[in-house]
DNA sequence: ACCCAGGGTCATA
DNA sequence: TATGACCATGGG
């Protein structure tokens, strides 16, 4: 069944990185932040702009909507413009609920709705601020998620969202934890596998993960048999 | 020089 | 519904 795979990715992945202790901000409002800026975005380059954000003194919604020069100030984190639009859109929603512990008083069902309806804040953005600041059992599903899944041969690669969430959070245990490192373990997983010298080029998920596929039964196209080769490309 | 990153929106068919 | 263009910086 799905639910042994989906064990089986969770273990290998635990086994071999460790605990991620996500997300990594100093208060939930930096995740809220963060979930906005690392939209399509290096990591790194959205650490650049928070940092920017503290030395101000604008981690807060009031000091965003406060701040003259947004954009400027997130411009290492790319699209400055629409984030900085954003961000400040999102603020706004927050601010008129009372602030973000008013807001995550709310249920989850009425939280998510509220944060999608802010312009800028997708499936995936509104359930990583649930998570990582509300810290409600929510799946975060994202790209590595369904091209990972999609390749173990629990998932069709062209599901929904909330498809492949369903069938997921149906499939494991509903425990804040578990979602928590799990996809932090995926993301994880696709930073190692982006490094040049450990490529996932695309087609390649994980090395010790296609072997697992390949244990599994599963043709992985390439042909992937041992934990250290890729052989694509 | 090219490709990608912890997405999402909008216009078009 | 489903593609494609667009947003933009920094690192490999």
């Amino acid at each position: 069944m799905r639910t042994r795979v989906f064990r089986e990715v969770y273990d290998t992945l635990l086994e071999e990185y460790g605990p991620q202790h996500w997300w990594p901000a100093r208060t939930r409002f930096e995740v809220v932040v963060g979930a906005v800026l690392t939209q399509n975005t290096n990591w790194k380059n959205v650490e650049r702009a928070i940092a920017n954000l503290r030395k101000r003194g604008c981690l807060t919604p009031e000091g965003i909507l406060r701040c003259s020069d947004l954009p400027e100030l997130i411009r290492p984190s790319g699209y400055y413009n629409i984030k900085a639009e954003r961000l400040r859109s999102l603020c706004k929603v927050i601010i008129s609920y009372g602030g973000l512990r008013r807001l995550f008083s709310l249920s989850s069902e009425e939280i998510r709705k509220i944060l999608l309806s802010v312009k800028g804040v997708g499936e995936e953005t509104a359930d990583s601020i649930l998570l990582y600041a509300a810290g409600r059992p929510v799946f975060v599903v994202d790209a590595y998620t369904r091209r990972v899944f999609s390749r173990m041969g629990v998932i069709s690669p062209d599901l929904r969202y909330e498809e492949i969430q369903q069938v997921v959070m149906e499939s494991i245990p509903r425990d804040l934890k578990i979602y928590n490192e799990y996809h932090a373990l995926l993301v994880r997983l696709g930073k190692e596998a982006c490094k040049k010298k450990n490529p996932m080029c695309n087609k390649c998920p994980i090395n010790t993960l296609c072997s697992y596929a390949a244990e599994m039964g599963e043709k992985v196209s390439g042909g992937h048999t041992n934990i250290r080769g890729c052989r694509h490309q």
